[in-house]
DNA sequence: AGACTTTTCCCCCAATCGGGGGAGGCGACG
DNA sequence: CGTCGCCTCCCCCGATTGGGGGAAAAGTCT
């Protein structure tokens, strides 16, 4: 794709510090030929739409709404622009990843170079799924995390039952399977747990 | 205090693109002498102590350590120096806050001008403690705070009522209290909602 | 094909939870 | 002085929880 082209890259964030963080990062490299940013879902999609950046680094959580969603909708309204996902703390699942659309992701752990360098593969059409999957987060399968987010809600087991269309007897079972994985012995603890590793928004 | 005098200001934060953001924002300021950054609690306290910074930037949540403790280390080791705290996207009680030893407190949502402004008032000896407390957060009474904590690591009302010397009846009576006062119906819920407000670390 | 994981459902049972009620003591604030 | 919030303790009760057991279907990976 982009082999002797500079990179436009979009940045949507909603502190404005990573905004700076980014553009002080982004704009010393000398394949980059300029560093926008967002602060919403519309004004991403508006900005994609009006600059076409080759890569967009998207934030997995932007204010209120979620960065797989706006991944999506800068996917469907600018096809040409390819997006990183980057998470606070947290972790994200590769494969929710991918289903949004994203090209990539990575954590903003990850020192600067290695930001960069993401940044750059992305535009050069090459994926990035950094943090291969190790941690106790990793191993919750999705329907696990399903229940622990409404867990996370104060939903009992019946209702959580009810939203999924599940039995509460099964919702039990996932429960206590994130129990184990995440060693924990309830949900006040699996919520707290869940936090510090960023399986919650 | 520092009238006349530029500042040098430390961030502790093990975010990088954090870094960048305020060293960005802050090295524009005429009033910013340096802008120094750590990574690690060990490394901010070897910072502060070598560098004697007037204001210290410290995250609330740096990796595992807790910013009200590495508030704590940097104001017992390096008294000289001030320290902001800042918020991802949770608030803390400003009472924490000042327990810490912080002179001021703010979110990083704030607008980057307003950032500054906090960053150059803690500098010249002003507190600045921008979320003034009126949420649900501050209703809560210490025990209440107390049994809250304690509910996040996973007791159970007995285990509380043995860790802080009362009847479980209390206990219950404490988290009742709390999960009126957070609008919550369970543990659960209530750890959940506690982080989101930054009352946990 | 066998091992493994995931998902789904069921039962039993003790422990825990959370709301409701009542009660007394304390200190602060007006 | 009365009220109000905080702290402490107690009881009753139904709902919920979480561990133990078992079972079956579907998919993946080797």
């Amino acid at each position: 794709m982009a082999d002797g082209r500079r990179l436009r890259v979009l940045v949507v964030d909603d502190h404005d510090v990573v905004h700076w963080g980014f553009r002080l990062l982004l704009t010393q490299q000398p394949w980059v030929e300029r560093c926008v940013s967002a602060r919403t879902g519309a004004e991403a999609l508006e900005l994609a739409q009006r600059f076409e950046p080759h890569v967009a680094v998207v934030d997995l959580f932007v204010g209120d709404e979620s960065g797989t969603e706006i991944c999506s909708a800068i996917r469907s309204g600018c096809p040409g622009t390819r997006v990183l996902l980057i998470s606070g703390s947290g972790r994200i699942s590769a494969t929710a990843a991918r289903a949004a659309g994203a090209a990539g992701f990575v954590s903003k752990d990850l020192a600067g170079a290695d930001v960069a360098r993401a940044v750059r593969s992305i535009g050069t059409g090459v994926d990035v799924f950094a943090p291969t999957e190790s941690g106790p987060a990793s191993r919750l399968s999705p329907r696990e995390r399903e229940v622990l987010d409404l867990i996370a809600t104060g939903a009992t087991n019946r209702e959580i039952g009810a939203t999924l269309h599940l039995s509460p007897y099964t919702v039990k079972e996932h429960a206590s399977s994130v129990y184990r994985k995440l060693d924990v012995r309830n949900r006040a603890e699996a919520v707290r747990e869940a936090q510090r590793l960023g399986l919650l928004a």
